[in-house]
DNA sequence: GTAATTAATAACCGATTGGTTAGCGATAAC
DNA sequence: GTTATCGCTAACCAATCGGTTATTAATTAC
């Protein structure tokens, strides 16, 4: 061990790992999307419209696109009920209550961030 | 307060808030290079070269451009040092330290993740 | 009869992401 | 002389991101 982790804790073979996990994290979490329908569904079971109103500024079509890739990464379960106008209810899975930690940094940092820069 | 916390202790107003703060985060660390420049370069000061080597699959024309916005968010600073082939180091900043429970988590839920999907 | 509702999907568009190739300068190695 | 080096930049291209509008179905409200 030399003296490089005195500088940020990360050493080489160590940031080489970091960066192989981070990408995977990222390629499933890619968009500004995906993390802010899950909090939304982190409330609680919700219906497609409701996600939409909660989730400002996203279209249809992309929470529909985002919602299915989500699907396929077993983050959310789709469950669709057989009324007139349709009921389509989503939930998120045992697995995507283990991002908590993730979220958490990120908002926390948002915070941060916009009271040193944005709201400068 | 309603029962709603109890399945997932995020109720309808910290949900807002909490979007808000992750979209904050997202629109500056959005990409799949951003964070992984940033921990090549916890690690210490280094070179674009050195950089462009340490993550895996960036081209120079993307690294530049990532380079540019982290300096613009004040997470990463450039020095330009006067040589005949030219050197250019690349620092993070005090404000980019900031992000390390974000690339943690980033990090062990990417590994979660590839155990629990990726790597069925 | 007309309009509104829900959860999409299709068609079309622009913006952004990201890759590839080529080029610049001055020097050093072959 | 030729080639390689470094940190970009420009030109060109494809794929993705993301928005808008229109359409579908069956039923309710006006």
């Amino acid at each position: 061990m030399l003296n490089k982790e005195s500088s940020g804790d990360c050493t080489v073979s160590t940031c080489r790992a970091k960066n192989r996990a981070i990408k995977d994290a990222l390629d499933v979490l890619n968009g500004s999307w995906k993390l802010q329908i899950l909090v939304s569904l982190s409330e609680g079971t919700k219906r497609f419209k409701e996600i939409s109103r909660e989730v400002e500024g996203i279209s249809d079509k992309m929470l529909s696109k985002e919602l299915k890739d989500l699907e396929m990464n077993q983050l959310v379960t789709r469950t669709v009920r057989d009324t007139f106008p349709p009921t389509v209810e989503y939930s998120v899975t045992d697995h995507a209550a283990t991002l908590k930690e993730v979220m958490i940094a990120l908002s926390e940092w948002g915070i941060l961030h916009r009271n040193k820069i944005i709201g400068s």
